[in-house]
DNA sequence: TCAAAAGTGTTATCCTTACACCCATGT
DNA sequence: ACATGGGTGTAAGGATAACACTTTTGA
């Protein structure tokens, strides 16, 4: 290696979720002067921090004002072609990371320093589940596909699938189911197809004839948005498997809040019985003995987490069944 | 950031495994004048290649003379105090990929570079389980264990839980259960307790009052065995939800065959008429109408792979039960 | 005819899904 | 009393785990 080599900096970036009532949050800071939002993020570097999750959490703190928790890496990207590095600037790569913190705990701290908690189907209106299937697939995002599959394949690299292919995977078109968890592989689609901001951005070019180019979704600065996604997609798939809601939970809930937050972050609708049978049978909470009255009806009993199960099985979780 | 930030290199390193006969084996090159294995490994350069995963297969093509074929990012390695920098050296941070391969494929190339193929289990003896539990864990690994967990955690980091506690969590101990995923978490705790040649490299002294080192298993290069561990870790997760076990498998293949692969990456033994009627209803494979007799008793009906359950499913996978 | 490996049938059990119904509070 | 949300019982269907047994080849 001679010592002419492009510079590469490493950036840590955090998707930082909670949830607030049946609502999922992601905190996002800076969109004051500038108009795109952003992840909280910054540069590693080695000199000063042990290890990338050190760094990671210095500069959430810095840049917004709160501790992250729960932390967890996602995903490192380097393609050149996203985020075109300025003449003589050095090449970025960015590892994404995942983290989990509860509402209460943070509030005004955040909105001190101009970070603020957005709704993050906003990034991702198509994700949302929970009442139905959402209008902009059949009224906007899957007749661009559509188009988009129906044109010849351009692509510069080589793809096992066909466009129609990827798209029935991705997306539920003719028949084919929806998969909660494919939340980066359909970003990737609509990067790919043109049809979201950064895509443009970024150099590609418009793949459909639309005049008016619709707006899907919120766009981010950077690669962003990606890393929110990979966020989603993780998060939703871990769901199932370890019990990672109650990094999001208080220390004491009802069922029904458990319940609201594994729909907020899963995006679908769960049906409340099972729910709760499968809470019971996997030991996963217990009760306090107390009992909340704030929601209107009969008082809910409350519950708290049982650290207890870390130790007991290989890996509780919730996996979730249909409605 | 100021231009005298400590220069950061990426490395890129892929555990590149195939399986032969019942034998799950991992490419390893340039064990030649050094004393220690290595994976196929690289620095990044944009400049060169526009995507990590195009300047890994560069690297592997060059240093082992092959196709990577599948390729999954496995995660990204920054840690100082592991692979200490020379002075003015610059701080490398690791990219570990897992590759699969079919053997039949590749077997001359790379011996011809000076690559070769290795049982994997050399690394981690505890990990196969196919014969019952293998001896070294009561002989030597958890008596070792035992007393690193008696001793008063003198750790800088703040560690939410207890070492008797995390063993018990990674390592059949009094009665817990063993789960075969946990592949890396067992070799981080072996490394933190002192007990892996790459801690003591590393500057960490033993943790153990023993004379005699005993060796726990093969060590490799650099953080290489901790790849191979996450490598190992993730194949072992995925076959429950996709069907990455068909990028080992010839063309064609028996159920036993199958059957002898799926259980030489998980390290147990299965059910045979279980794991059949397993595959059989999830639609993964079809008849040839062949058969091979190569096995020396009554013949075998051939299957190959069904390429179709990509789209028609989510993500079909071998969830494997027991025994 | 015997060893070796392929391939099958059947049952008990558990988990998932879905149905419909009762309970305790505030207004 | 009634609306609102909290909380429960139970039965059908399917997936799992574990049995032991038959079939087809080569030596």
């Amino acid at each position: 290696m001679d010592d002419t080599s492009t510079r590469i900096e490493i950036g840590l970036t955090a998707a930082i979720v909670a949830v607030e009532g049946d609502e999922p949050m992601l905190l996002a800071a800076g969109s004051g002067s500038e108009k795109l939002i952003g992840l909280p993020s910054g540069p590693f570097d080695p000199r000063e921090h042990r290890t990338f999750e050190i760094g990671l959490r210095a500069w959430v703190k810095a840049q917004t004002g709160l501790s992250a928790g729960y932390v967890e890496q996602l995903y490192t990207f380097g393609d050149r072609g996203r985020q075109v590095p300025a003449d003589g600037a050095p090449h970025v790569v960015s590892i994404g990371y995942l983290a989990l913190t509860r509402m209460p705990d943070i509030a005004g701290l955040a909105a001190s320093v101009g970070a603020g908690f957005r709704p993050w189907y906003r990034f991702f209106p198509w994700e949302d589940w929970r009442n139905g299937r959402p209008d902009i697939l059949d009224t906007t995002l899957i007749p661009l596909l559509e188009e988009w599959s129906a044109a010849p394949a351009t692509d510069e690299t080589v793809r096992p699938l066909s466009r129609r292919e990827r798209l029935r995977l991705c997306f539920p078109v003719g028949g084919s189911p929806w998969d909660e968890e494919k939340v980066l592989d359909r970003y990737e689609l609509l990067y790919e197809a043109g049809l979201v901001e950064e895509a443009l951005r970024d150099g590609r070019s418009a793949a459909n004839a639309w005049g008016e180019r619709p707006q899907l979704g919120e766009a981010m600065r950077l690669d962003h948005r990606r890393i929110l996604a990979t966020a989603i997609a993780r998060l939703r798939a871990k769901l199932k498997y370890r019990p990672v809601i109650f990094e999001l939970m208080a220390a004491e809930f009802t069922l029904t809040e458990l319940q609201l937050t594994v729909e907020a972050i899963s995006g679908r609708h769960l049906h409340k019985q099972n729910f709760r049978r499968l809470v019971e049978t996997a030991a996963l909470v217990e009760p306090t003995g107390e009992t909340s009255m704030t929601t209107g009806g009969r008082p809910a009993a409350l519950f708290r987490f049982r650290r207890e199960v870390m130790q007991e099985r290989p890996a509780p979780g919730l996996r979730l069944g249909g409605r």
